[in-house]
DNA sequence: GTCTATAGGTTGATAGAC
DNA sequence: GTCTATCAACCTATAGAC
C-alpha cells in the first residue's frame, strides 16, 4: 500500500509539473502561440510524452483555465475570512478584490493564462470553461446584492455592469502592472477609496 | 491629373479593404491564430497578393494597432469638444471614457482588435506599438492632472494607478458587453456617478 | 513513463505567369 | 495588381521501441 502511494505521487507530481509548465507557456503565448514543444520543454520532457498525463492541447488548456479561476475564487474567499466582524459589506467586496487582485499580480500563472486564453480557445473549451466562470460571477454578484441590500449601494447602480467594470479593472492589472510601482495592496486601497465616497470624498 | 488619381484611389481603396479584412479577422482570431488566407479571403484576394499591399503579417498587424489606438484617442477627443462650457474637469475625463467606450463597444474593429494582439504580436512589433500608445496616455493623465489640480481629486489618489484601474475597466468591456444589457453610454453614466460620489453617494 | 520517429496538415513567404 | 504554385518550417497527434 505504501509502495502504492509512492507511485502514484510520482506520476501525480509530474502531472503537477507538466501542468505548471503549461500554464506558464500558455500565460507567456496564450494559446495559438504556444507550442506543445515548448511546453514540454518547459517541463523537462519530450512533446509526445504530454500525450501519457493530457489528451492533448485543448485538454491541456482546459485544465489549466480551470485551476486558474478557482485559484482566484479561493484566494477571494479567504482575504474575506481574514476580515474581522466590524466588516460591512463594501468592506468585504474590497477584501474580496483584494485577495482577488494579489493573487493576480504575484506569480499566478494559472489565472494570468486563463485570461489570456479565454478568447483563443476552441469553442468547445471555452463553451464548458465560461459554464464554470459564471459560478465566479454569481459569488461576486452575491457580495453586491448584500452590499445593496445593506443600503451601502445607491439604487441607481446596476448591480451587474458595476461588477463587469469592476472585474474588468482586476481582469487587466497583469497588462500594465510593475512591481516597481504601487503594491497590489496599494491598488486596492485606491479602488477601496473610490468606491467609498468617489474622487473627492 | 483626373486619370492619375483615380487609379491611386483604386489602390488606395483596395489597400483599405484588405486593412479592414486584417483588423476583421486578427479581432476575432487574435495575432497568432489568424492566417493570411483567412484575411485574404475575407479580403477577397489570395494570400500572395496581400503582400503586394504590406510587407507580411507582422506589418499588417502593426498597422491595424496603429489605426486601433487612433481612432480610440480620436473618438475620446471628439467626446470633450462635444462639451458646453458648464462642465468641470470630471465632466471632461467622463467625457473621454464615454467617446472611447462606446467607439470600443459598436464595430471597432482596429480598437479591439489592437487590445487584443498585445500581448501577442512579435517584440518588435509590440514595443514600436507601446511608444504610440504611450501617448495616449499621456492625454488620458493630463486630463487627471487637471482634475486633481482643480480640487475635484483627493491627494489620497495616485493618478497614474487610478488611471490604469479605470482604462482597464473599459479595455475589458469588448470581453462581456451584450448588446442586449445597458448601453455604452449608460455604462459610462454607472463609472461617471462611481467617480463623482462612490457606491452610496 | 518516456523516448524517437514520423505522418498529415497548416503556415508565412516567395517566384513568376499573366 | 492579382493569381497559381510551391518551399521550408512548424504544428498536433500517433505508433511503437525501450
Amino acid at each position: 500500500m505504501n509502495t502504492d502511494a509512492e507511485l502514484d505521487s510520482k506520476s501525480v507530481r509530474t502531472r503537477k509539473r507538466v501542468l505548471a509548465a503549461a500554464a506558464r507557456v500558455f500565460r507567456q503565448q496564450g494559446y495559438a502561440a504556444a507550442s506543445l514543444r515548448q511546453i514540454a520543454d518547459a517541463a523537462d520532457m519530450q512533446a509526445g510524452s504530454l500525450y501519457y498525463y493530457f489528451d492533448g492541447k485543448e485538454a491541456l488548456a482546459e485544465a489549466v483555465m480551470d485551476r486558474g479561476v478557482a485559484e482566484a475564487q479561493r484566494s477571494a474567499e479567504a482575504a474575506i475570512n481574514r476580515l474581522d466582524d466590524a466588516a460591512d459589506e463594501i468592506d468585504v467586496i474590497v477584501a474580496a478584490f483584494s485577495g482577488h487582485l494579489t493573487y493576480l499580480l504575484e506569480e499566478a500563472d494559472f489565472a494570468v493564462a486563463t485570461l489570456r486564453m479565454l478568447q483563443q480557445t476552441p469553442d468547445a473549451v471555452r463553451t464548458r470553461h465560461l459554464k464554470k466562470q459564471k459560478a465566479f460571477g454569481r459569488f461576486y454578484g452575491d457580495l453586491f446584492d448584500r452590499a445593496r441590500d445593506a443600503g451601502l449601494i445607491d439604487p441607481f447602480f446596476d448591480l451587474s455592469a458595476l461588477r463587469m467594470l469592476l472585474l474588468g479593472a482586476l481582469n487587466w492589472s497583469p497588462e500594465w502592472f510593475d512591481r516597481r510601482g504601487l503594491s497590489a495592496d496599494d491598488l486596492v486601497a485606491q479602488l477601496g477609496r473610490m468606491l467609498r465616497s468617489g474622487l473627492n470624498g
